[in-house]
Order: structure tokens, then C-alpha cells, then sequence
DNA sequence: CTGTTAGCGCATTCAG
DNA sequence: CTGAATGCGCTAACAG
């Protein structure tokens, strides 16, 4: 590949197929009609030259950057990863690219992200768990079109995509109880900080209203508060197990937890699932890989991104769009035993 | 909404403080003397207008993105997730910022993605990984400062940083030893494919160097190939049990195939460590969660992220680097049993 | 349909 | 040191 010298401007096919540079400004853009033959000859110059339009340019002049911001809040997440993966896949077939930032589950942090973004004149945003204000967000709103997952805005119910945790959490309980347990402790995720609170709240009512369901008024001595990660659920066990009230089966409000409560059974030489049985959330890629493989919820994230893409590029384009709420699959795997 | 939030130009900051449109550039730049007054006073001037410089028109004027492409394979990957956070970290203090792609440890697509990247026109680039074929690569390193993780390129070993696998894996298997094992099994990573030869032709030379340095001929009933990912592990396991050589212990060239082998052992009923012990390497988050936790290697991915950040700043500014070989650490856990 | 012309916002000579 | 004048490469009116 002979590569480049000096960058080749419009100017360049210009001359090369004889039109003027407006005229291949429009077959590029393809809004505006030309000729077929002076089409074919700039299409030719195009691929001849091997031209690239220069993005600062385009997006000085027309005001639009062609690029659409998505924060996540953490590379390394699988859940988000493959909400990213739909997002790629379903922004591809559009002009429109991805430009990506990472929170990191820090305020600040997201912040100084979602200015480069701005910074960078994104077109439209699509924020993945965001930690921001929700006065923020009405204001981005007012400024882009946006869609917000996995949280939950009052105001902005249209643009948020959200999954039915308690529906999810309800099952995964049920599921319990029909194989016959009775108590049933449950690990839940960050209850406090507002930002968070959404998730961890609603599998907690799901838990409680299927508990109730079933004639079993729930115990707050088998309900214990984590952070969603994996140190909270080993550290969850100790709790239980210091408060003395038995339990066949538990519940975690995400995977990371129960792995970590996995941990800390086995530290105390209980087994799973011969003497208490395991249900995590989200489904991370490990867990089907578990001693035992863990049965827990699964979100259909790649859709999830896909609808995600989908709803900014109807935004884009003044189209109509709507955000149904999702719901999760429960994923049966061999950490829960049937008890009589 | 566009009445308040008409965008502030260089030129209304001017106008407000009292001074050409140059010397704002100036100031802001900081490449030019400007008297202190005006300096303060434009700086005011910027301060309230809460003016944001247009990253295209910079762009299209200096013919610099003051951007760094940074590729990876995987946002979902723990290991490359810690080399973002440093290489964001690293980047931090410059007035460069990052510009992130997915490669998706797929040719095609990382193809792709780099073009993307070059469309931005990124004034560098830091690749994770990549798959590209080293044509490319020296060809890139013609155009821009560049710097290679995790691969190393013939022709471009000033440019790449990688992780010693040889030594870390000889460390690994003679751990192993030390505590008494004589029959080793390893499950390799994927050697066929050229690309990604490099990690697991190493660590299996490690490896069995490691055990003919203990008087020990390496058999070849004892060595699995395998493809990094979980499922061969698994599979690994059931290869190893139909040779029907027996073993020890089994040092897996990364902590997925360990995961996949541990399930496999489970499945099997055979316990670890106490009928056999189990090493990994890359210690993935979720690792020192496993039952029990994974003695495996640690490769210090967000130094490394530094470094690469702090290669690419030097190469921007036209100062020498050097990127050094950095050496990976064993982490002992409880998947190693001593025996006799 | 198509060529010409004016900016987009900023960095950079080039004269003072 | 500083202001005025040129483009950077492209889109979007504006005439033909």
C-alpha cells in the first residue's frame, strides 16, 4: 500500500473528474441530484485517489460532527460491553460513528468524560448507567437527542431503557421457592446512594413481594445490604451466618456478589448446592463457568444496545421512537438444589 | 434553548476583552509572549463567556487532532480494561486526549475500526493486541508515533511493550515444582494462528523449560493446546483424562482456560487442590473469587498503560523513549496444594 | 442540474 | 508584542 503523501482534498477529485467541488460535495452527500455520468466519474476519482473527506472540515461547515457519544461507566464490564456491542452494531449501518468515555463509576470522573464529549460536538449521546444528576440530563435532553440505560429519570421516562428488575427478581425467588425453600436470604445491591438506588431497590421488592406472594413474610435478618461487588458478598456471609437464623438458599442481586458469597460458603465449608443454594443477576460471562455454574438472571444487553442505537438515530432524524421496558431471562444452571 | 446557548467563538472573547482574535489564540495557546494585562483579561474574558475552544476548527487550522487512537480488542476484557485506565491516566496531564476503538480480536473489524480512527486523523496511536499484519504496522509507524501492546512486531521492537511470558510462566511451573509436583500438565494458548503466537509459544516454552531445568523431559501427553477462551479448558480436561497419563497439577497458559479446566475437574469429581493443583495466568478480576482462589500471574496492565501513555507522549514531542520489558508476578493462592 | 462564492472557527504568517 | 490578513477543506446558499 503505496500510502499517503499529501492529504488529497476535494479540490483534488475535483479536477481529477472534471466537475466542481460542489458537485462532488453532492454526490458524496448524496442529497441533491447530479448526472449520472459526472456521478461515475467522481465516484471513480473517489476510489482512484483513494479520497477521505476530512471530518474537521465536514463538521466545521455543516455544524455536525457525524458522531454519536456513549459513556459507559466501565470498559471492563461485561454488561456493558456487550450493551457497547449492540451499539456498534446497530450505529454501523448509519453515517453516524461511536465516540467512546468511560465514567468509571465516578461522578467527577464521568463529568470531565462528558465534556470531551460535548467538546467533541457529539451529535447525540447515549449514556450507559450514568451517575448524573438528573438536572443535568433534562439539560442535556434539551441540547441532543439522548437515551439513557439501565437508570431510570423522572422526566425522562421516554428516553430512558430500563429492564424489569423486579419482574426478573420476583422469578429468580419463585424459582426458589418452588424448589422448595423456605428461607431465602437475599444479598442486596447499593441501596443508599440515590444515583444507584434504582437496580438494588427494585430486585430487593421483587424478592419481597415474591416472598409474600408465597405466604412467607420476609425476614430482615436474612436480608443484607451490599455495594455490588464482589468483596460485599463474602463479607454478607459472615453477617448472615453471625445472625443466626437459617436459610437454605440466597439470592444475590447481581453476580459479582454471589461469587463473592460463593467465596465465602465455601471459606466456611458449606457447600453449594448441597447445603445452600445460589442465585446470582446479569449473567457475567464467568459465571456459567463456576463451581457450580451459577443460575441466574440474564439481561438481553446486546438488544438492549441495539435499541439503544436505534432510538438516537430515530432522534436524529425526527423520527418517533419508543423505549419499551425489557425483561430478563432466568437462566437455570446447577447452583440451586431442589429441597424437600 | 439556542437563544442562551448560542456557541461563543474566539472572536466574542475578543470582542470582550479587549484584544484581536490572534492574541486570544496566543494566550491560549501559550506558545506566543502576551503583555499580562491582556492576558489576565482575556483569560477573564474566557473564563466568564465559558468559552470552549471548536475542536474542529483547531483541527482544520493546525492540522493537528490533538488526539491519541487507542485500540483495543475487548472493552470487556479485564486485562486490557486495566491498561485503558492507565493509558487515560497517562494521557491525563497532556493536552492530548484519547480516542477509543474496539477491535474485537477480529481482523476485519480492527481494520475498520482503525480506519475510523485515521479518519479522525489521531496525531498517534497506542494498539492493544493487534492482529494487524506487520506490513501495516511498519507502515503506520511511518505516519505517526505509535506504540504496540502486548505483540511484539519484527521490525518495530522499539515500539512495543511486552510482558516477559517466558520467565513469568518458567516461575510458574518451577512454583509447581518446588512444591513437589512432578507431572505437569499445561494447556497452551493458541499457537497456530501467527498473530497471537507470541503469548502462548512463550509461556509453553516457559514451561517446559522450566521442567527440564528440573531434570524433567516434557511429555507430550501432558500438553494441551487450547484457545484461551473457557471452553477449551473445559475441554483441555477431558483431552488430558482419555491420555490417561495421570498428573498433578495443570498450569493453564491464562486464567479463562483455568476457569474452563476448574469446571472441567468439577464435572469430573476431582477436587482442587487437594487431587489437583491449578495456576493460571493474567489474574482476571474475578479469579481470586474462584473456589477455591487462583495462584496465577499478574501482569502489571496499568503501569503498562502508563508507559505506553508516556511512549507515545514523548514520541508526540519528538523526545526519545524506550519501552522496556516488563516482568509479570506469580500470585499465590489456594489453588496449589504442597505434596510429597 | 451545476459552478461560484461565502463562510464555519481558529492557527499562523506578515507587517507594524 | 500585537492586529490584520490568509487559508485549512468542506457545506450550503446563490445564481445560472
Amino acid at each position: 500500500m503505496a500510502a499517503s503523501k499529501e492529504r488529497i482534498t476535494i479540490q483534488d477529485i475535483a479536477e481529477q473528474s472534471g466537475v466542481s467541488i460542489s458537485t462532488v460535495s453532492r454526490v458524496l452527500s448524496g442529497n441533491a441530484g447530479v448526472t449520472e455520468p459526472k456521478r461515475q466519474a467522481v465516484l471513480a476519482a473517489v476510489d482512484k485517489l483513494d479520497y477521505r473527506p476530512n471530518l474537521f472540515a465536514q463538521g466545521l461547515a455543516s455544524g455536525q460532527s457525524m458522531s454519536i457519544g456513549v459513556m459507559t461507566q466501565n470498559f471492563g464490564s461485561a454488561f456493558y460491553d456487550a450493551i457497547l456491542r449492540g451499539i456498534i452494531a446497530g450505529v454501523e449501518k448509519s453515517n453516524y460513528s461511536p465516540l467512546f468515555a468511560d465514567g468509571r463509576w465516578r461522578t467527577d470522573i464521568e463529568r470531565r468524560a462528558l465534556q470531551t464529549l460535548l467538546n467533541r460536538r457529539v451529535d447525540a449521546l447515549i449514556l450507559l448507567g450514568t451517575q448524573l444528576d438528573s438536572d443535568d440530563l433534562l439539560d442535556l435532553k434539551k441540547q441532543m437527542p439522548l437515551v439513557i440505560v439501565s437508570r431510570s429519570v423522572a422526566g425522562l421516562e421516554q428516553n430512558c431503557l430500563v429492564v424489569d428488575n423486579y419482574k426478573a427478581s420476583f422469578q429468580a425467588t419463585t424459582h426458589l421457592l418452588d424448589r422448595g425453600h423456605q428461607h431465602i436470604a437475599h444479598i442486596t445491591g447499593a441501596l443508599s446512594e440515590s444515583n444507584v438506588l434504582r437496580d438494588g431497590a427494585q430486585r430487593l421488592a421483587g424478592y419481597q413481594d415474591a416472598l409474600r406472594k408465597a405466604g412467607i413474610e420476609p425476614s430482615p435478618k436474612l436480608v443484607v445490604e451490599g455495594s455490588f461487588r464482589s468483596q460485599s458478598g463474602l463479607l454478607a456471609i459472615e453477617t448472615l451466618l453471625t445472625r443466626g437464623k437459617p436459610f437454605s438458599a440466597i439470592f444475590a442481586a447481581n453476580d459479582q456478589m454471589a461469587t463473592g458469597a460463593r467465596l465465602g460458603l465455601y471459606r466456611r465449608g458449606i457447600r453449594v448446592p448441597d447445603d445452600v443454594s445460589l442465585i446470582g443477576f446479569d449473567d457475567q460471562p464467568h459465571s456459567a463457568y463456576m463451581t457450580p455454574p451459577l443460575t441466574t438472571v440474564r439481561q438481553p444487553a446486546e438488544e438492549m444496545g441495539l435499541m439503544a442505537a436505534q432510538a438516537v438515530l430515530n432522534q436524529l432524524q425526527g423520527k418517533p421512537f419508543a423505549l419499551p421496558m425489557v425483561s430478563a431471562e432466568l437462566i437455570v444452571r446447577e447452583s440451586v438444589k431442589h429441597i424437600y
